[in-house]
DNA sequence: CCAGATTACTTGAGTGGCTCATGGATCCGT
DNA sequence: ACGGATCCATGAGCCACTCAAGTAATCTGG
């Protein structure tokens, strides 16, 4: 009675798992863990505090301690006081952190390949789906 | 030049972002990790070897030892040697090992709801794409 | 203006997931 | 029966993550 799950469902799964795998890769290829990718990634569009990176990662404030120690260590951000309120650290990434992101981002071919195999009506068709499925509040 | 990502992109990570984040919750409602999770869902399917599971995991053998013990220890799978191979340690989930299992299956609501949202044409054309989408053979 | 609560981050301890290198046991071909 | 291959376990080590406690800066009320 281990309800055999329909066949979307098993779609869904491979392809999620596929992207995982896929990012891991892609930022490993960087040297880097997914989650140090995801960081980099946060900050490309601009600067951000220690708190609205743990907010953004969902996670512990004491893990974007760590996270971010290993990237500056590395000269991938920086971490300067905040001068308006010295008990924010302000996060930045460096020219070479951007170089990093960049290769991450180049490396992840996945959702590249997947979605070129679709025409550009299926594309948007896709978008639409996505979009309705996420919606909490029905169409 | 961070080129800023087609918007299908985006949703496409956001979905995978979400699916990931409701699966760890879902199993850690159950005190198992994700990967925990996944390894007795292989097992759902029949008894397999040490070496399969890592196959499937795409992970180290090692890996898959202490997950194993580790769930071993609590009771939700066994782990025997095999009569016809003695280096072969088969491995079954037990039936507390199912109930945790299922406990995790109906606490990930996340592709169950996603779907729920869409029209039975909408969630065949779904699939539809899915599949042209993970093809490598193009359609 | 200043004591106390609040905020933002760090530190330390502990758990797990993961990998690599190594080792032990078993199996198989010659 | 010997040697290589296969399957798994063990140990060391890194990283991600969490929780509890601590420090420093800011805000607030009397």
């Amino acid at each position: 009675m281990t309800e055999p799950s329909s066949p979307l469902d098993q779609q869904l799964w491979d392809f999620v798992y596929g992207y995982d795998a896929a990012y891991d890769r892609a930022a490993q290829q960087a040297g880097l863990s997914a989650a140090q990718a995801c960081l980099l990634d946060q900050l490309t569009g601009g600067s951000s505090t220690m708190g609205e990176l743990a907010t953004a990662l969902l996670c512990d404030a004491s893990n974007v301690t760590q996270l971010v120690a290993r990237l500056e260590s590395r000269g991938l951000v920086t971490r300067e006081p905040d001068p308006a309120d010295r008990r924010v650290k302000r996060v930045s990434i460096t020219p070479a952190g951007r170089r990093e992101h960049r290769a991450v981002h180049r490396a992840f071919a996945f959702p590249a390949e997947s979605v070129d195999r679709l025409t550009a009506g299926e594309q948007q068709l896709l978008s639409r789906l996505l979009a309705k499925m996420r919606r909490p509040g029905g169409s």
